[in-house]
RNA sequence: GGAGAAUUAGCUCAGCUGGUUCAGAGCAUCUGCCUUACAAGCAGAGGGUCACUGGUUCGAAUCCAGUAUUCUCCACCA
């Protein structure tokens, strides 16, 4: 039987990934076991793995795997999200390609088709988390836009609303031109631009004098219905209280006086354009200024502009532009950069616009969350998303919840003929609001616009458990809150924020106990990973290329928490490296004939240094998790494996060539091999699964199965006998050392002996002869003429070789050595006769200087003795 | 403009509340090995004024201040 010499990830990934399906590992109903539990933050139904939820989503695997073999009861939530802009946007899109334009389509109509469209396309996202291997309970996929989800979504409406903290008013809001709709402040990406601004002149009426205004959006000049002045302002003293004609169409506007005006920019002038502009409606509002909006829901000119009406708003930047300049009404143009915000979604520049929207109130309902964080109920990791956490918290504006769109949850209010409106569930209950309210309850219509989707996300660790509209349920009982959750830092206002703000007022509790905030995922040039840059990887070739297991772990050995990870492809390659590490050592362990033999004093020797080892790694990693410290965890196992399982014990238990090996230490592998695997399951899970149902280890029940294996618990070992273990190993080296620094070939076999101190090398004898290659192996008491010699711990040793030593360059070697400690002892006397260290230091702290010195001096004397027997 | 963070080996990063001569890991590099588990490997080696300048301290990569560079978030200056 030929075992492959590298690791085939193809086959296990699809037999393992449908076996834990088909057996349902993933899945989670309540019982009386601790509940895991992690809701996957839903991505877009529009959306394709990338690598940022490559990587999230392999830590949210990690952790709930980890729970899973922890004995826990681990429930992973997935889902998608509606994502209202971004899913109509594409649908339109579609549509248009069919030479249907959405406009002429009816509500019903186009939500038919966008239903059909969710169908076909959306959710692929979640056919490709399969492939990474993510462990969730699938049978509680969720979409934010199913029934019950939605049903949560107008109830909290209601909720809201009834508690005062829902309103309706007429705002300035973000316009998006090209999705038409308002936007919240949050999805407003501010971008630094290349502008002009444009110096113009506005006639003094009844005079022949010009007041010049500076300005980077000269096609809202016709919406101008002021010209704004600094009172103390002495250049324009004189102004005061005349008006100014606005050029091109000729109407009259006053000149007002307000401080907000910044003398020194510009030219000390501002032309008030309250409809298009946030801070200009504001001064608007102060000095009732008129408010001339003209411009089109899709950022074109309406006729309010007189002049090219129709037009789109930057092609009339630049007409307007002309025809000031025809008309000798600019006076210079200065290049100038300034910040512009952009659709999160769509990418249009946004429009101030002034709109009747509904909002959702913040002050109030901010306090609690951001309790929650400051006094510990809710760790951010790492923390220092606290401080932004905070300033948000603390400054946080009224979100617009409104979006003029289909694709989404109707607002549930409704208006009768008079225009007048009530929030009710059903227009039933609409009908009896009116009625008790005495108005008319005829001709009702339903609000058009939909919710901000992330009203929707805001509900998702309680709406996936049904615990809006039932919070009495088991389930929610049993996994809310739930316990960590991993995400992204730029959705930590957009929605983590909202998820506690939601799930303190629904249950006083907060949603979640950990928010584990991932990086970035960049190129090694450090650019963010984006399509538009094609510089992203397809994470599905990866994992074709390198193992889903490799890709995993490649991804996790780079990534700290809240780091961004600069992303190289030779991670990948370095985890599928180590994938078929482990698949070798397999292919060996197998590969054994076995004799009825016992173990030998060795080998027995060498298991308990494994599993003293193997323990202390575990305490390490156990640490490492509780910090969420992944990739710290991910290396301490690979080096558990890849060094100590490896290159230490397997090399010493090893036999010789096709010789057999005892059978009780064959036992004594295969148990440690069951132990490593099921440490290095939860990052590499098909790979080990494969491994685990191999026949070497037993024959498997058919729910014996290393996903659900019992993970390694933590337990005492003894640090001196790993210690004592490092002196032997340090040793091997030397003498392996010595070997390639003369050339001598690992073959052939050198005499060692050693003068010991402190170890019993008895222990050791049969490993060191093993894995230095060592034909005699003597315990002297006295120092060797003519062999070369090292320092293990305090024990010196002697390797007396064949040829003539080399005298001088050993006589160099160990005066080199001399010195170095000679210098060490220098620092450490200084400390110890320096009285105020000696006060000021602790205790320990001076004990142990003092016996840093007393090792110092013994490796000193037995140096020097070593010096005086080379002469 | 405000806030936060970062700067340690060629690269990516550890280094927790100052205390081994403290400078570490992985990768990459170099040298020697096709030693039958693995060349996706084995053995060995080299490599850093801890950004800069001051300060606190018996003692600083670690604490403080300033400087430089970089990044992130927030903010309405036309």
């Amino acid at each position: 039987m030929s075992i492959a010499k590298t690791y085939n990830p193809r086959e296990a990934e699809k037999k393992w990934y449908s076996y834990w399906m088909e057996h349902g590992f993933f899945r989670s109903t309540p019982d009386e076991r601790e509940p895991y539990t992690i809701v996957m933050p839903p991505p877009n139904v529009t959306g394709v793995l990338h690598m940022g939820h490559m990587l999230n989503n392999t830590i949210q695997d990690v952790l709930i795997r980890r729970a899973r073999m922890q004995g826990k009861n681990a429930c992973w939530v997935p889902g998608t999200d509606h994502a209202s802009i971004a899913t109509e946007a594409k649908v339109v899109a579609m549509l248009k390609e069919q030479g249907i334009d959405k406009k002429s389509l009816s509500r019903e109509t186009f939500l038919e088709h966008a239903w059909e469209w969710k169908e076909k396309y959306g959710g692929i996202i979640l056919k490709q988390l399969e492939k990474l291997g993510a462990s969730c309970d699938w049978e509680r996929t969720k979409f934010t836009m199913d029934p019950d989800l939605s049903e949560a979504v107008i109830d909290t409406f209601i909720k809201f609303y009834k508690e005062g903290y829902i309103y309706r008013g007429v705002r300035m809001v973000n316009w998006d031109p090209q999705g038409k709709t308002a936007l919240s402040d949050e999805e407003v990406i501010r971008k630094e631009v290349n502008q002009k601004l444009y110096y113009v002149r506005y006639q003094i009426k009844d005079s022949e004098e010009y007041i010049i205004i500076a300005t980077t959006r000269p096609e809202t000049i016709m919406a101008d219905t002021a010209i704004c002045i600094n009172p103390n302002d002495e250049r324009f003293t004189h102004l005061k209280g005349q008006s100014v004609i606005v050029p091109l169409i000729n109407r009259e506007i006053p000149i007002i006086e307000d401080e907000y005006v910044d003398m020194d920019f510009g030219t000390g002038c501002l032309k008030v354009t309250p409809a298009h502009d946030l801070n200009d409606y504001e001064l608007g509002q102060k000095h009732n200024l008129e408010v001339i909006d003209i411009l089109n829901d899709d950022g074109s000119l309406n006729e309010k502009a007189q002049i090219l009406i129709g037009e789109d708003r930057f092609i009339a930047r630049k007409k307007v532009t002309n025809l000031l300049e025809e008309a000798g009404q600019i006076e210079k143009i200065e290049d100038y950069k300034s910040q512009v915000g952009f659709s999160e979604r769509t990418d249009a520049v946004i429009e101030p616009k002034l709109s009747m929207q509904w909002f959702c109130k913040m002050d109030k309902l901010a306090k609690p969350a951001l309790e929650y964080v400051e006094n510990g109920t809710i760790k951010l990791i790492p923390e220092k998303f606290f401080a932004s956490y905070k300033h948000w918290m603390l400054n946080v504006k009224d979100w617009c919840i409104s979006r003029q769109l289909w694709w989404g949850q109707q607002i549930p209010a409704w208006y009768n003929e008079n225009n007048e409106w009530v929030v009710a569930k059903t227009e039933q209950e609409a009908i009896t609001e009116f009625n008790q309210q005495g108005k008319s309850s005829s001709n009702l219509l339903q609000e058009e616009d939909v919710l901000d989707t992330w009203f929707s996300s805001a509900l998702w660790p309680m709406s996936v458990f049904d615990g809006v509209r039932n919070p009495d349920n088991t389930e929610f009982n049993y996994y809310y809150p739930t316990q960590d959750l991993v995400t992204a830092p730029e959705i930590l206002f957009f929605w983590v924020a909202r998820m506690i703000i939601m799930g303190h007022d629904y249950t006083q509790k907060p949603p979640f106990k950990n928010v584990y905030l991932t990086g970035i995922v960049r190129d090694k040039m450090g650019r963010k990973m984006s399509k538009s840059l094609g510089n992203s990887p397809d994470p599905i070739e990866l994992m074709e290329q390198y193992g889903t297991d490799g890709v995993r772990v490649g991804m996790l050995l780079s990534s700290p928490a809240g780091n961004d990870l600069m992303f190289d492809i030779s991670y990948c390659e370095q985890g599928r490296n180590f994938a078929n590490k482990i698949w070798n050592a397999f292919r060996l362990v197998k590969g054994w004939e076995t004799t009825e033999a016992p173990a030998t004093e060795s080998q027995k020797n060498a298991a308990i240094w494994f599993e003293n080892r193997f323990n202390q790694a575990v305490s390490e990693i156990d640490e490492h998790f509780s910090h969420y410290r992944l990739s710290d965890a991910l290396m301490a196992i690979y080096k558990l494996i890849w060094d100590d399982f490896c290159s230490w014990y397997l090399e010493l238990i090893k036999p010789a060539y096709q010789a057999p090996i005892e059978k009780e230490t064959h036992e004594t592998v295969k148990v440690f091999f069951e132990k490593i695997l099921t440490l290095a399951h939860p990052f590499m899970p098909f790979l080990t699964e494969e491994l685990w149902h191999d026949e070497l280890f037993k024959k498997r029940e058919e729910k014996d199965c290393i996903i659900v294996a019992q993970y390694p618990v933590v337990k005492d070992f003894d640090i001196r006998l790993i210690k004592d273990f490092e002196i032997v190993q340090q040793i091997i080296s030397e003498v392996r050392s010595i070997r390639n620094a003369k050339g001598i070939s690992p073959k052939i076999e050198l005499p060692l002996a050693i003068n010991a101190a402190g170890i019993d090398f008895e222990t050791h004898r049969e490993t060191i002869i093993k894995l230095a290659n060592i034909s005699t192996l003597d315990l002297v008491n006295e120092k060797i003429q003519g062999a070369v010699s090292f320092l293990a711990g305090k024990s010196e040793c002697f390797v007396a070789l064949e040829e003539n030593i080399d005298i001088d360059a050993e006589r160099e070697r160990i005066t080199k050595e001399i010195e170095y400690l000679k210098g060490f002892l220098i620092s450490v006397d200084k400390k110890l006769s320096n009285e105020r260290f000696i006060q000021n230091a602790k205790p320990e702290v001076v004990q142990n200087e003092k016996n840093k010195k007393a090792d110092a001096d013994t490796k000193l004397k037995i140096l020097e003795g070593s010096l005086l027997n080379l002469s």
